[in-house]
DNA sequence: CATTTTATGTTACTTATTTCACAAAATAAC
DNA sequence: GTTATTTTGTGAAATAAGTAACATAAAATG
């Protein structure tokens, strides 16, 4: 089972490398790329081992190459629908962010409880509550945003795994409770803030 | 050096404690909380050790105590002052997110390239990047959060560590380069979603 | 007041991840 | 075409993290 870490490293290849490729590069060495990102070249070297990707000794790695094969790692058949669910300030936000239409993740539906919210007739309709498990069902969604206050997100939590969903990303303060085989993945902003101040009041006290 | 697992965990463990403690709760045993969390026991018990906080033989954990030494262990001697860099979609949403306030973060000021942004009397200003600097110093800011298109990001990196911040969280998809006493912490949307259907898509493999 | 129970705190063990070291292969130099 | 150089790929060593085991102390029981 491939941690979370080892992932998310490939992701972050994937980005730099386009952004070489852009530049008019076609080959790169580990060497390269990992003082690009901040990662030593045998970490790199392993990463790409381990997922079976082979370079080409003294010759370093084809970008394009190692593109495509990133991409064949993270492949998905289709376009994903992602139901987003909370449509406040931060929803409103991630329904207009871009990144995610890039990998081909788009937010298909919003659901919120505030009737005044409600619009079918939009490029992304709002919904009520109520009518998740029928929007997972027919458009096959199988990642939901949650994006309500702590007090709903246990709620949304349940409502969604019972109508199928397999991935949750969570921003909201609350350790979810799910089974095993569905996947969330948490973003707690205020955490971020107080793990950051954490670390600079350490490297501070370590001079 | 802690590493940043076990300092999110803690941070989880504190918010999970306020929530017992508004259900009236006095003492936790490191066995409920672990399962609150998904997390072991003897997890949470050696987390606790690393940080020196005891609790009392058969008698758990004291969750007032246990949230005063968490407290402490993220104390702020002042509530801190941060920097919003990039005022569009997820800007605004960041600025208007209630949970940074809640442990003592305050996007005290943004930036943002684009003049008809620019506002100098309402609740939080927005102006434009040159006056970052002084910003900066006028607040005593260390803390900067990059809300800005990738192709601007490593600038205003740059820009925000020649005035002097020592910690960023990091929004655009780039990896940044940054002195090693700089802090940055990296939240990229489009790969969180990657990554969970990545898992799902591992986990139904795996059945 | 002795005994049993229970939950902590720590040590020992296991597993996972990263770094180190170097053989092998491909290119470049002579 | 032989030698030198460079970069990959991978085992071995080192480090880090997580799990299990258990001694210990406090509380509860009788």
């Amino acid at each position: 089972m491939y941690l979370r870490s080892n992932i998310t490293r490939l992701l972050q290849y994937r980005s730099c490398l386009a952004k070489f490729q852009e530049l008019g590069f076609k080959t790169i060495y580990s060497y390269n790329l990992g003082k690009h990102i901040g990662v030593s070249a045998e970490q790199i070297r392993k990463d790409f081992s381990k997922f079976n990707i082979r370079g080409h000794k003294k010759a370093g790695y084809n970008i394009e190459e190692l593109i495509t094969t990133i991409n064949e790692i993270f492949k998905k058949s289709s376009p994903q629908n992602v139901l987003l669910i909370g449509y406040g300030n931060l929803g409103q936000s991630l329904m207009k962010y871009k990144g995610f239409s890039r990998s081909m993740f788009h937010i298909i539906a919003a659901i919120d409880i505030d009737p005044s919210k409600h619009k079918r007739k939009t490029l992304v309709p709002v919904f009520p509550p109520e009518k998740a498990p029928e929007i997972i069902k027919k458009h096959k969604i199988t990642i939901g945003i949650i994006a309500v206050p702590d007090i709903a997100a246990q709620e949304v939590c349940n409502l969604l795994v019972k109508a199928g969903i397999k991935g949750i990303l969570n921003f909201s303060s609350l350790v979810l409770k799910a089974p095993e085989d569905v996947q969330i993945n948490n973003i707690n902003l205020g955490n971020e803030l107080e793990a950051i101040f954490y670390h600079i009041q350490l490297k501070q006290k370590n001079i």
